[in-house]
DNA sequence: TTTCTCACA
DNA sequence: TGTGAGGA
């Protein structure tokens, strides 16, 4: 199982997550009022949280602290996130592009098999066509 | 027992 | 942001 998708499991109740973040429960419904944070409900309607929704917390109270009000904190975790999906674009690209580049270099390879001189590709390289 | 929503002498 | 009512 992947990380991201075991840090958006929704596993922790309210009493939990008070007492992971010595917010009082009026503060994290408030803060989700806000749209601060996205629990999950359960079937009764009661939150559930995630490790990333007390992280999330965790930033949201340390950023109070320092004076920040909500729109601010919203702000900077909107801004925060942005910086996070511009980054996972660039790494993809990159990946596509050395996807191309790999392909080429298998063509040229499959092309002329016997050139001296060059390199084969390594089975850790080969690897990469038959992941999905 | 715990958490939910709503509303405010 | 706190607190109490009333229900699930």
């Amino acid at each position: 199982m992947r990380d991201h998708i075991r840090r958006n499991m929704p596993l922790l109740p309210m009493r939990i997550v008070t007492t992971l973040t010595e917010l009082t429960p009026r503060q994290i419904r408030y803060y989700e009022q806000q749209q601060l944070i996205h629990p999950a409900r359960t079937s009764g309607n009661q939150r559930l949280f995630s490790f990333n929704d007390v992280e999330r917390l965790l930033e949201i109270k340390a950023l109070i602290e320092k004076g920040v009000n909500t729109a601010g904190v919203k702000e900077v975790l909107v801004k925060s996130q942005q910086v996070l999906i511009a980054k996972q674009e660039v790494e993809k690209v990159k990946k596509e592009l050395s996807e191309k580049e790999l392909r080429k270099m298998l063509k040229q390879q499959l092309t002329h098999p016997l050139r001296p001189g060059q390199t084969l590709l390594n089975q850790g390289e080969m690897t990469r066509f038959f992941r999905h």
